[in-house]
DNA sequence: TTCGTCCGGTGATTTGGGTCACAGCCCAGG
DNA sequence: CCTGGGCTGTGACCCAAATCACCGGACGAA
């Protein structure tokens, strides 16, 4: 595919060297792409597909952080990049995705040279510490009935679904909590009148 | 008092630039730094005492995510300067505090111009970044005698006493949580031996 | 000294949500 | 067509933490 769609407001010389020197890989929904403790070797942009970042705890619980989506990149892989670090975060294909890894190497030389680099770099870091702090927020003050309303917003705006397919264990694994509640949550919007539920779907109500 | 002690890695022109463009201010404990919602004008350097970092909802809840302490600088009042946004969070001087302002405008000079401020600024994003996960992993995974602790023992490390001189109040109000409850926890540790209390100050068992 | 106010201690009760147990279901593979 | 495993629904129960109610002690201001 052309990549460059994507990223409309890198400069020609950043295209180039971009082209010259980035590896294209192929994920398969479910594929992880980035392990907490491994060593990051490149910056990673997303052409295609849908990534979610999500931190795991040792006992098995896991909690979603935010999605990526085409035209975006992982911050923490950037911020480990320049300082050769390794990543404290787990990624993994939602769906079938496209990415673009770019050597670590680089990355010193394309900030100082490329403008369009250094403002993406930045507009990067902004956009994902601010969903980090929508993340506190969330599990700080909100209840979890307003917590998965959340999730379900959030997971129609990225999807660009109007349904979310998906069962109710998953979205309990995301949350960090557990199915029966969920089911019950769900229940309750039911009959609320915001959602119709089926198996492994769930039908938006839009009214 | 000779802010470059705090800040060694900086380059000469750096220095001097900051030297002649920035301002310095003083803060009493207690006061605000920074307000949510607030336009920022310029990023802020931390010479000495000690900052609060926290988020607050409508219904009055606040919620500390981390300190700020002398040689480090907001990452948040770094991202909104380059882009010239609001600030999302609250700030606050935990003690008297000086503070270096550096003008918005001068951020993009500054990062193309001094490797060591583009150093810098890399390395207060990471910080910053990283504290922000150890928070989501506090709040997501743990409960709350576990919190506590760790609050306690990030307070000694950043305020450097042995004590914490602090009422139950307090620590509530920080991890959103009510006197009560943080009261009750704070007997058990004391009947485990690990915290001896009195009033308006715990006094750390260090065995 | 004496109040009023802040601080801390503690029981009783409530509630959100996690856990357990189990039942009915849909559906894919044999 | 049958069967077994994943999905959902629901009741019973439990636990952490929030809330309510109240007390006594410390400390500062008058």
């Amino acid at each position: 595919m052309n990549w460059k769609e994507q990223f409309p407001q890198f400069e020609p010389g950043l295209i180039e060297l971009i082209e010259k020197e980035a590896v294209q890989r192929s994920f398969n929904a479910g594929d992880i792409i980035m392990r907490t403790g491994q060593y990051i070797k490149s910056t990673v942009l997303v052409l295609e597909g849908r990534i979610k970042i999500y931190r795991e705890n040792q006992d098995g619980g896991e909690f979603l952080m935010y999605y990526l989506q085409p035209g975006q990149a992982c911050a923490v892989s950037m911020i480990c990049a320049i300082q050769s670090g390794t990543s404290e975060i787990m990624a993994m294909a939602e769906e079938d995705s496209e990415v673009l890894m770019i050597p670590v190497h680089l990355m010193d030389d394309m900030m100082n040279q490329y403008k369009s680099w250094y403002q993406f770099v930045i507009q990067t870091y902004r956009g994902r510490f601010d969903e980090l702090l929508s993340v506190v927020d969330n599990i700080a003050f909100r209840n979890m009935d307003e917590r998965l309303e959340f999730y379900i917003k959030r997971y129609v705006e990225k999807a660009g679904k109007k349904n979310l397919e998906i069962s109710h264990q998953q979205i309990a694994d995301d949350l960090n909590s557990s199915r029966e509640v969920i089911s019950r949550l769900l229940k309750k919007m039911e009959q609320r009148g915001l959602v119709k539920l089926h198996r492994n779907m769930i039908e938006l109500i839009s009214s």
